[in-house]
DNA sequence: AATAATAACTGGTAATGACCACATGACAAC
DNA sequence: GTTGTCATGTGGTCATTACCAGTTATTATT
């Protein structure tokens, strides 16, 4: 990692001075309580404007890195809340950072017209077709959950089987095939009892407690994109979260 | 609401601004997807700079009220998106929002030595005796969930149940009373089967399936202050989250 | 009529300079 | 010794100016 701001690049210096001070906290150069330079300390240092500093300041302290308090200075956040800044992550994602190997078995893959209800919530008219992903999700080969995933395309856009096993994960697909980005999503979690079907998949007992996850997921432009219902083994699976405001 | 900015008051103007401008969308003024002003016409019409300006826009962007494409404009969420911009809400919250009368039984309310899994989270030395709060919680009043809640105090802070009583919820005693504001938190969810004393204060059968809601609360210096463990009626209780990246 | 260049928007990044509000430690007055 | 004042350092707000980078409608060209 350079420590100098390199000023005729496309990358705009807020984000190279960002990366520089994210980089001595990851590398432990700058302790968990302890304060960093101050906003003119580092106007000087990386030879840029004040705004400058805020702006790549702000960045870091949105994600949970820095924290300021008025008067006293900017400090680094501890360990613990440095973790996850992504509150909005795809099902990979998130087993990854748990160590945890994601795989899944893909059931389905086929255009169809989805409940009424789900429609209206990915704000279409009645009888559309989309497409639906129906797929077990597996972690370190053994089943943690049932995914049905409806995402709404444009004719020209394309999700096959193939893209999946490729890129491992939807959101990836979504965003490095089809540049779309989720950003926001409205997400429901409780408790419901498994059928015999979702049993058999899930290889748990008829009746056995169930995390129904619902979600329903918005693009970079608030369109919605994607209603996904995840049925989790209760016994396997914890959901885990970071809340600001 | 006035619809001009106060230029000698002590409220930031940037907030003046952001308040005039959610006040148009909140009394529908602007619909959703309909494109705002631009920077440069708020810039004239209101007598402020431009980076004022884009404060202010910032600041409802990261609420949820505004999103911005650029090249082509600033423009109203949907109205969807703009309802729950806190994600981090008590429990009364977010059942006077559902449109349900919170209520509680306070069970306890006394200082105890908590397990030391529980201090250690709440980064405090081993022994150390802290607040714990017990209490049922209804919802129109019925049982939902089973409450206990460890509360970090300095020596001249104090929670009586009184507090609890007249603020209705501990997130108000805490920010009114004693001035911490929880401002970030790390949460898990999960699946477990209700004992039989939890069983009959929910009343519900043992063995029934509830949901676990464990909450490790930070306030504004990044420093933890409660610790929470909600055991909610698995039929009764849906939890409901925004998520953002 | 179809196509390509362009002008006129939009938001994004950046520098400079100024003043305010809060926290803290040094120091003088008591 | 204690207390109050003040200088100094911190982040917070704001105005002004400039230019860059996408988007879109217009206009000139073919």
């Amino acid at each position: 990692m350079s420590r100098f701001i390199n000023h005729n690049n496309a990358i705009p210096k807020y984000f190279q001075l960002a990366s520089i001070l994210k980089s001595q906290i990851d590398e432990g150069e700058w302790k968990p309580r302890q304060s960093i330079p101050s906003e003119r300390q580092l106007e000087l240092q990386y030879k840029v404007s004040r705004p400058t500093v805020r702006q790549a300041i702000e960045y870091l302290k949105k994600q949970g890195y820095l924290y300021r308090e008025h008067g006293r200075g900017t400090f680094v956040s501890p360990q613990k809340l440095q973790k996850k800044m992504l509150e909005l992550t795809s099902f990979s994602e998130d087993l990854l950072r748990k160590g945890i190997q994601p795989n899944q078995i893909i059931r389905s893959i086929c255009h169809v017209v989805p409940p009424e209800k789900i429609l209206h919530r990915l704000e279409l008219p009645l009888e559309s077709k989309i497409l639906r992903i129906e797929r077990v999700r597996l972690g370190n080969e053994v089943p943690i959950g049932l995914q049905t995933s409806y995402v709404v395309l444009d004719d020209d856009q394309h999700i096959y089987e193939d893209d999946l096993q490729q890129y491992g994960s939807l959101y990836r697909v979504l965003e490095e095939k089809l540049n779309i980005i989720p950003t926001e999503a409205d997400e429901t979690l409780e408790v419901t009892l498994a059928t015999p079907e979702e049993a058999a998949l899930l290889q748990v007992k008829a009746g056995a407690p169930l995390l129904l996850n619902e979600r329903l997921t918005y693009d970079q432009n608030r369109k919605p994109v994607e209603f996904v219902k995840i049925l989790y083994r209760g016994d396997r699976y914890q959901y885990v979260i970071r809340l600001t405001r």
